[in-house]
DNA sequence: CATGAATGAGGGTTCATTCAT
DNA sequence: AATGAATGAACCCTCATTCAT
């Protein structure tokens, strides 16, 4: 009876908890893990206090399942991009543009990696060292990849990366502050690029 | 001697007062605004609680007035490097060392302003913009003046300003996360300087 | 025909009503009426919530009834072994073995109406001095036969049967708290009976 | 300055902690550990709920100190009362005597013990357990020490101890049932002490 | 000046209950 | 009949803040 539209009905609280976590993300991206609260969150999503706890066990555990699934998915896309390409001016372009894509179309992902998951329980303090030393190694790879094939100085390239990431992160925070950010995305792209490479002592001509 | 005691008097209160801002900014860099209680910061400044509220109207005020405090010292320290040198790559060293002192002399400056202030109280959004604003004009200034003497190639100083404010942040937040960080110092200013420096494209064998 | 399948799906329903009731018993006599929830309920009893208050109007309610029950089971079943004897030393015998057996058998009904309905729902209170009252009264009659027929001293027999209820209650409880309780279930019988008969100052050499 | 006043501040602070807590015997005792709000105590108390929070660390270890305490206070009175006794009838009559005087006297204490603690928190079975096992070894010691001298026939002491604890404990939870209770106080101790002493088969005479 | 007992708004969470499917 | 998603009152507890001493 109630099997038939199991399907359905299934389906249906999928995409609620879906929704609920977007708006979720949302309200621990803007206000911070402390200062959002539960009821916060379920306001905005139009639901009542006891559906929260129905989708998700508690705030806290949420919160950490958020800040991994969106530092994962943040990190994967950066990384595909620089997986798509083999030189690294090309790589770098890629993750850049990839980066300022992600900022462009879901601002909010970005505000929860960098601006909401801090100062919050002590648990996130881990998983936000995680995210961040993830990203650092994430730039490693090609600089020590590039090192190795001549085309950069001899640096720390693990300090470069760590510049690289602190670089875009700074630049793409100012970027979706702005008004009309989207016309800005071409130049921003081009930008950090530029001064990465640069940074970096890439020998673009050396190709 | 009415002056002079009443002095003593202002001097004590005055010392007591320092002293409990001082606990404070360590616990709020320690913990961030939500997590650390007024009764976190009493304890460690060894005075009740009553105490705090007599020199301070209350929590939030005081954070945002430390956060203040604090940024205006750290934006100051590096404007005046910066002011003691003429040509930019002295102007960037001195920056970037003043920085790394600060961040390995009073680390706790460093984590107020990157990291215990965030996703707290709405009135700090504000705060933390405006400071982050500072911080690049404060390095947009010197990239403007050597663009105009032809030492920097056309670009957007607004931007680079950011990425050099950006990228400096994350290599210190890095060194001092790291167990005997006073050993890196040296490297880790050279590091930044000169990524820095090549990544505005700065012909130093121009001057 | 019709009444046929009516009678089939009314044994039906009150096949699952019984067997969640017995369920609700077993988790009541478990955890208390507090502690035990009603998803406890369903769950134990393989059905849905909604399958609840279909079958029972509240958790409170529910509650009662089972006390009511169950308190009516254990009062009947003693008090007809008090009915199959005549003379007092063998009312006493075959209602202390009745409860005993109860005790083996059943547990979760002798946890249910000294333990699980405790400090519970305000109405339960008087439940609970009514089934109190009735066992105290249940004692109370054999003793004042036996009083009339001279075969016991002069003494508050109403406070008599209070105390031999008591005095089952604690001892009983114990020996289901035993792991192998089976085995000292004909001693502990022997036991109350020869404390009790003692207690009332029977003489048992008058028979 | 603050320092004279201290005594007196601290002498009204364990006062004020010492009232709570017998509010919060009251509460428990009558309305049992789950059904007891917090909000229910400090209304009793006249005082807001922050204040309970500041003399206490939670209810549950509230409720575990009083439930030990009163316990503790319950089983020594008893047990000072059998030790200031030699002989059998006396030891069970000055223990039922100090029994039914706390009963009378602060009747709380009885329905804590008795009522107040059942189907609550999971480390209450312990502790409840606890306090009956205590009860029960209260009441065989003087039974072995009699069977030893001869003054009781062979008989399985613990079983008889636990029964003794049973009948003691409905009694007296009758006794306080009533309106007027200390009328029937003593006529209550001599039923008791008589009814113990002939269930143990005490040979009065032998003295 | 300094203290800390006292307050109560507000946050996270539970759970009995309802109702559309 | 049966289901389980959804609800919200109510609970326990924290913590910024006040004020009498």
């Amino acid at each position: 009876m109630a099997y038939r539209t199991s399907d359905k009905v299934r389906d249906k609280k999928d995409a609620k908890r879906t929704a609920m976590m977007q708006t979720a993300v949302q309200v621990f991206a803007e206000k911070g893990y402390h200062a959002a609260t539960v009821r916060d969150i379920v306001q905005k999503a139009g639901v009542a206090i006891g559906t929260f706890y129905f989708y998700f066990p508690d705030k806290e555990t949420l919160f950490v399942y958020l800040y991994e699934e969106t530092g994962e998915f943040l990190a994967q896309t950066l990384e595909q991009a620089i997986s798509s390409k083999t030189v690294l001016h090309q790589q770098v372009a890629a993750a850049v543009q990839a980066y300022v894509n992600i900022a462009l179309y879901e601002p909010a992902v970005v505000h929860l990696m960098l601006v909401g998951g801090i100062g919050a329980v002590p648990s996130l303090h881990e998983k936000r060292s995680g995210f961040r030393e993830r990203m650092a190694q994430m730039w490693q790879r090609p600089l020590d990849f590039a090192t190795d094939e001549g085309k950069l100085p001899d640096q720390n390239t693990r300090r470069s990366a760590e510049m690289i990431a602190g670089a875009c992160d700074e630049a793409i925070l100012n970027l979706i502050a702005q008004p009309n950010a989207e016309e800005s995305g071409v130049a921003t792209v081009r930008d950090i690029t530029l001064f990465v490479l640069r940074g970096l002592g890439y020998n673009s001509s050396a190709e």
